[in-house]
DNA sequence: GCGACAG
DNA sequence: ATCTTGTCGC
């Protein structure tokens, strides 16, 4: 999976302004159709943040058994910005996906989609970028609010900012701490919760999430 | 103006 | 994000 990117930017000013551009092309309102293969990515950091390791492995949908991974380790470019998560991480996953063999129909990140203070999280931009369908899965808040969900697997509760509902806060696991799942691209809330739901089947957190997470880490190490 | 703030 | 395995508790 080719994913062609000129002109990164390079200050925060530049980054937001890239946003603002590509924020008019994310699309949720298309449902998802079928999938074979799902795509689940993560970056790992340096202690010192000097390098990064992006990783992204494919998962087939109905075993979930692993397909395809690969790596990616480089500097790293951009600062830590809230807002701005996905100009430090994108470089290496971009790389990460041109390595791998099996193309997957949707890509599931660590992070947000829609659910971003300019509606483009990193999620959006993995989506818009690669032209595929995209969805993210936060371990933590970041924009919106919702009630809190019920205990039971399953439940979950709209998360909403500025008077619209841009993705949802979903108990994966018996009276474990939520997580935050919102589209990014060609993909709706409702599609990307079930999926989410799907994928953590067993723990809190979406397989993919968990053996991107695992494979960054051992790329890092082993570079 | 003051805090909060994905990873 | 990162330092970190086993262990206490529901």
């Amino acid at each position: 999976m080719l994913i062609t990117h000129e002109k990164w930017p390079r200050t925060a000013e530049e980054a937001e302004a890239e946003q603002g551009r590509l924020a008019g092309l994310v699309d949720v309102s298309t449902p998802l159709g079928p999938v074979r293969y799902i795509a689940g990515l993560d970056v790992a950091y340096a202690i010192d943040s000097s390098r990064v390791a992006g990783a992204v492995v494919v998962l087939d949908a109905d075993t979930l058994a692993v397909e395809d991974m690969a790596t990616a380790v480089m500097d790293v470019e951009f600062p830590y910005v809230p807002g701005l998560l996905a100009f430090r991480e994108m470089p290496a996953l971009i790389s990460a996906l041109a390595r791998l063999t099996v193309e997957p129909d949707v890509l599931v990140a660590d992070g947000y989609g829609i659910a971003h203070p300019r509606r483009f999280g990193l999620a959006c931009h993995l989506g818009v970028l690669a032209g595929k369908p995209a969805m993210g899965v936060a371990k933590t808040a970041f924009v919106g609010r919702s009630a809190e969900p019920g205990i039971q697997r399953g439940e979950a509760a709209d998360l909403v900012h500025d008077g619209q509902v841009v993705g949802a806060v979903l108990r994966t696991q018996l009276s474990t701490k939520p997580v935050y799942v919102s589209p990014g691209h060609l993909i709706t809330v409702g599609d990307a919760t079930r999926m989410a739901l799907r994928l953590a089947a067993k723990y809190r957190l979406p397989e993919t999430t968990r053996f991107a997470d695992q494979l960054s880490r051992r790329a890092l190490a082993a570079a």
